[in-house]
DNA sequence: AATGAATGAGAGTTCATTCAT
DNA sequence: TATGAATGAACTCTCATTCAT
């Protein structure tokens, strides 16, 4: 799959280090050919990105809306997905790591990489809603996207997934905070 | 000063988007004069790095084993400095910004890079080792760390500080939570 | 019609600067196919510049030769033809556009227009032949050529058309000095 | 001459149909040198297009605001002029070949060229100006530039400069005709 | 007859780097 | 110390052309 093979690819590489030639040849064809499919590189990135988001969708951030789920349900999916997804290499986060090198050469890639970020941390703060007023539950939803890309960050930086765990441990623990709140009112 | 200069470019640019004419103009030079000083885009990046290592040694991380001071106030210090530090622009951490990108292409980089983070880590843990144990507090100083990267990224990413204020207050809270622990032992 | 829409384009963007996909586009086609009735874009550019010729031969060259008719009959059709042929665009002529562009790149096509040119002068001078001697008469024949050539590539290049009628005018002086001085001998 | 050797081969061989190594070679460097000095390719002409227009604004229309000169004289020195200057070569004139080809690319060019031929029209018609009213000496000023544009057409197709001759003469009957003209009255 | 995936050469351009001045 | 001309490799992208379908 020619946009999957592309986001490892610019995973690992970022955008500006990673050349079409590069992708070309871990596509298993000729820079010039890429342009078949997509216009510019940019195009490309922005077709990775789209992909992705679109996996997370419907994968993991639909749940947040499952109203059969309990909070701890949704977050049981939402950890064992971070496992799954960012310990799998230490490459850490396509998104993470394009939007810090991009954000000062395309609004474009930056405006739709937000819109992923919108989406995660809606999701996350719906899971904490029903523990929580809905402004709370905002904070708490961009504080925990917040820790789990710096411990991608971390991940990538030292090469190892220690990070991680600590990220997903620290928000149970803002979930158990919430619940035993909940329960002594 | 050619190597604040160049780190504010590198900073917002990234490594591989920054060319070295770019850095030039923002110096007042020309980007050939720059070789009589360094003798390669790397090395300058190397150089503006352990520049801004020394900064923080001498300015924030030596408070950490200020045996005078007491937990509370180291990190009243590490709180503003952040604050002034990472909050006066949203381009971010340099340290964050570059470790991401650079990973993939140069280990001697990268590796400076960790030094930096293993010197923030360990005074962090410092802060909190008489609050608990050694291990324990290390943990807490990787965590506190990625958190802050964290909210640096998200902040470069959206363009508001929001993010950086809410890690700080977070870790006050891990601070609390174990002064509450030890008090009531 | 394919060699028309083709007719179009190179007028339009020459011969260099016209893409085969470009020209795919304006039939209604997809590049590739356009290989299935021409082998090669300089083939395309011929098929072009014959049946470009075969059109002037069919609707005007012809007359020149028709013994029915006057120098100003002929003359008349002449300019009417130049007048809708060039007066509906612009664009120029192709033959024009495409010869000096052409000419360092192709000899094949630089020769083919030249038997354009070649006809065209001396439909003219066939024209002038009564009036005149016949080498007087290629030599006016060359002049007016060149004449309304000049004249297309000012009305191309300034996007006007009183060039064009200019030169018909001064053809048409040309005429009368000849039978004024005729009438006198 | 980095101006003049690419001034030649733009006039050889059109503007798309030049490439910036064969450029550069023209000029004894590689291709990446030359954006040492101009930006782009279309800086470059723009910069040769320059050149070529002071030179003749220095070298020829000057003399048309000459009132020392009669029309006779001026018009000898244009004739001279063009002569030695589309004479040397069959290449024709850059201007015009230029601007045919240019003129679906580039409004900027092509503007840059309209002030060149503005100039031309202008001087022409000021040697015509002491025989005939303005707005005559204007449309004749037209017409000399267009024939001559056109002769210089036809001599690049047929790498002949017969044609150039015929205009220069035909350019001098104008000038008679208006002097006799003129006499009569 | 028509498609569209794929090619491979070459285009314009950028850039880290060198070096004579 | 600083310049700026020059390099050569690499980059993104274009395009005429081929070919299996």
């Amino acid at each position: 799959q020619l946009l999957h093979r592309s986001m490892e690819v610019f995973r690992e590489y970022g955008y500006h280090n990673t050349s079409m030639a590069q992708i070309a040849e871990a596509c298993g064809l000729l820079k010039g050919s890429l342009y078949h499919y997509y216009q510019s590189k940019e195009a490309l990135l922005l077709a990775v990105i789209e992909r992705v988001h679109q996996q997370y969708r419907d994968k993991l951030f639909y749940l947040a809306n499952d109203a059969t789920l309990t909070a701890r349900q949704k977050l049981e999916h939402f950890s064992n997905f971070s496992t799954d997804f960012f310990g799998a290499s230490t490459e850490g986060c396509l998104m993470g790591n394009i939007a810090l090198e991009i954000s000062s050469s395309s609004k474009k890639i930056l405006e739709r990489i937000r819109l992923f970020f919108n989406d995660w941390i809606e999701a996350m703060s719906l899971i904490f809603q029903p523990l929580c007023g809905k402004k709370e539950a905002l904070e708490i939803g961009k504080a925990c996207v917040a820790e789990v890309e710096g411990a991608v960050m971390m991940m990538r930086l030292y090469g190892e997934n220690s990070y991680l765990l600590a990220a997903q441990q620290s928000i149970w623990d803002r979930l158990e905070g919430l619940e035993k709140n909940k329960k002594s009112n």
